[in-house]
DNA sequence: AAGTCGTGGTG
DNA sequence: TCACCAAGACT
C-alpha cells in the first residue's frame, strides 16, 4: 500500500503559526466586543436587506465610506428594490453612479440584477455559489454579502483584512499578489467567529480602517494589540509586504468644447474599451497626433498649439467628424486629470460649428439645459466648468 | 498573471 | 508635488 502524501494547507506551506482553539476564541470574543463598543454608523448596517447589502457593497469597492454613503442613499431610495434595478436604464443608473468612478461597476450590476430575476424570480439567491456567479461579484463580495446578509460562515477578504492579519502573524506576503488572497482565506475560515460571521468580518475591515491603518498606525491603540506578534516583536513597521505599483502614463489631448447655432455643445461617446468606456467627453484630439513625426514623444502638455499643428487640427476635425469649425483664438485654459495609471493633459479650446457633414463616429449634441439628464465623468464636468469660468485680465 | 478600470483623500 | 491608498472584479 501507498500512503499518499499528507497534502499541505496554505498556512502549513508558508509556516504561518495558527493560533490554538482557546487563543482562537479570545480574539473572536475581544474583536466582537470592540466592534459592539465601537462600529461606525453606516446606513447599510440599519438593514439587513440582501440587496441593500450588495449595493453597498459593490460601491464600497476601492471607494472610501464618506464617498459612498450620500450615493448609497440616493441609489436604494430610487431604486428600492432588484426589479426597479433590473427595469432601469443604463442612463438612469450611470447618472446615479455619477462621479463614482469605476463605471462598470453599474453595468454589472444591472446585468446581475437581471440574473436575479431571470434564475431567482427576483429574490436575490442566499446560496454562495449563486452570489459568487452574479456579475460583477468576485470573492470578497461573496463572502461579504453571504456573511452579513444572510450569517453564513465565509471569509470576506479585502485589503483591510490582508493588513490585519500580515500585521497579527508577521505574515511575509505579498498582499498586492492575487494568488495570495487564498491563504488569507484559509486563515479567515480558521478565525472566523462561527456565531457572528458577518460581524467577525465587518469588525476586521473597521479595525484596519479605524485603527490599523495605512499610515500614522499606532498598534498600541489596538483593541487585539495581547494578539498582535508583530507589535510584540516590534516588527510592526514591516507589514503588510506590498510591492511598489507602476509609473503613470501621460498622455496629452486638445479638448473642443462645440457649439452650434442653437446653443448645443457636440459630445462624442467614447468607445466601449479603455478608460471612462461609454461615456460622454467633449471631443478629445491626441496632441502627439498633430506633431511632425520626430515630436511625437516628447510631451509638451500645457503649451498651446502652434500654426502647423492647428492647421492639422482642422483636417483632422473634418476628416474624423466631418465638422468644419472655428476655434476661438485663445486656449481657454488646461486642466490635468489624475486616473490609476493615466494622467490625461488637457488644453481645452472652444468654438463654433461652421458646417457639418457626415458624422462618422457616436456624437450628440446636448443642450446645457439638459447636462443634468446626462451622465458626464468627472474629466468632462472639469472641462465644461472650466471654460465657463470668467478670466480677468 | 499582470493590466486595467475612476475618483477623492492624505501625508 | 507626488506616491500611495480605499469594503475588487474582469480579462
Amino acid at each position: 500500500m501507498t500512503k499518499k502524501a499528507p497534502k499541505l494547507t496554505k498556512i502549513e506551506e508558508h509556516n504561518i503559526a495558527m493560533w490554538d482553539e482557546a487563543k482562537i476564541s479570545r480574539f473572536r470574543q475581544t474583536l466582537l466586543s470592540w466592534y459592539d463598543d465601537s462600529k461606525r454608523d453606516l446606513p447599510w448596517r440599519h438593514t439587513s436587506n440582501p440587496y441593500y447589502i450588495w449595493v453597498s457593497e459593490i460601491m464600497l469597492q476601492q471607494t472610501q465610506v464618506d464617498t459612498v454613503i450620500p450615493y448609497y442613499n440616493r441609489f436604494v431610495t430610487t431604486l428600492p428594490t432588484v426589479k426597479d434595478l433590473a427595469e432601469a436604464s443604463e442612463d438612469t443608473l450611470l447618472k446615479l453612479w455619477e462621479g463614482l468612478g469605476y463605471y462598470s461597476r453599474v453595468r454589472n450590476m444591472k446585468v446581475a440584477a437581471n440574473q436575479i430575476v431571470a434564475e431567482h424570480n427576483g429574490i436575490f439567491p442566499d446560496d454562495f455559489k449563486d452570489i459568487l456567479s452574479l456579475k460583477g461579484i468576485g470573492p470578497y463580495t461573496a463572502g461579504a454579502v453571504s456573511s452579513i446578509a444572510f450569517n453564513k460562515v465565509q471569509p470576506a477578504v479585502d485589503g483591510n483584512v490582508m493588513r490585519v492579519l500580515s500585521r497579527l502573524f508577521e505574515l511575509d506576503l505579498d498582499i498586492g499578489k492575487p494568488s495570495n488572497r487564498l491563504v488569507f482565506e484559509e486563515m479567515i475560515r480558521i478565525l472566523i467567529d462561527r456565531e457572528r460571521p458577518g460581524d467577525f468580518n465587518q469588525a476586521l475591515m473597521d479595525l484596519g480602517a479605524t485603527i490599523c491603518t495605512p499610515k500614522n498606525y499606532k498598534p498600541e491603540n489596538s483593541p487585539v494589540k495581547e494578539f498582535n506578534a508583530s507589535f510584540l516583536n516590534e516588527t510592526w513597521m514591516k507589514y503588510p509586504i506590498k510591492k511598489s505599483k507602476k509609473k503613470v502614463k501621460e498622455e496629452d489631448y486638445i479638448v473642443l468644447a462645440l457649439s452650434n447655432n442653437k446653443g448645443e455643445y457636440l459630445f462624442e461617446r467614447r468607445g466601449s474599451k479603455g478608460v471612462l468606456a461609454g461615456m460622454w467627453s467633449f471631443i478629445m484630439i491626441s496632441k502627439a497626433d498633430l506633431k511632425e513625426d520626430e515630436w511625437k514623444s516628447f510631451p509638451s502638455q500645457t503649451d498651446g498649439l502652434s500654426e502647423p499643428e492647428m492647421t492639422r487640427l482642422y483636417k483632422k476635425v473634418k476628416d474624423e467628424y466631418g465638422l468644419t469649425i472655428e476655434l476661438d483664438n485663445e486656449m481657454k485654459g488646461t486642466y490635468t486629470h489624475v486616473f490609476s495609471r493615466l494622467k490625461w493633459y488637457l488644453n481645452i479650446y472652444k468654438g463654433q460649428i461652421v458646417n457639418e457633414h457626415t458624422m462618422a463616429k457616436q456624437t450628440s449634441y446636448i443642450h446645457p439645459d439638459q447636462f443634468s439628464e446626462t451622465a458626464f465623468p468627472v474629466p468632462t464636468q472639469k472641462v465644461w466648468e472650466l471654460i465657463n469660468t470668467i478670466t480677468l485680465f
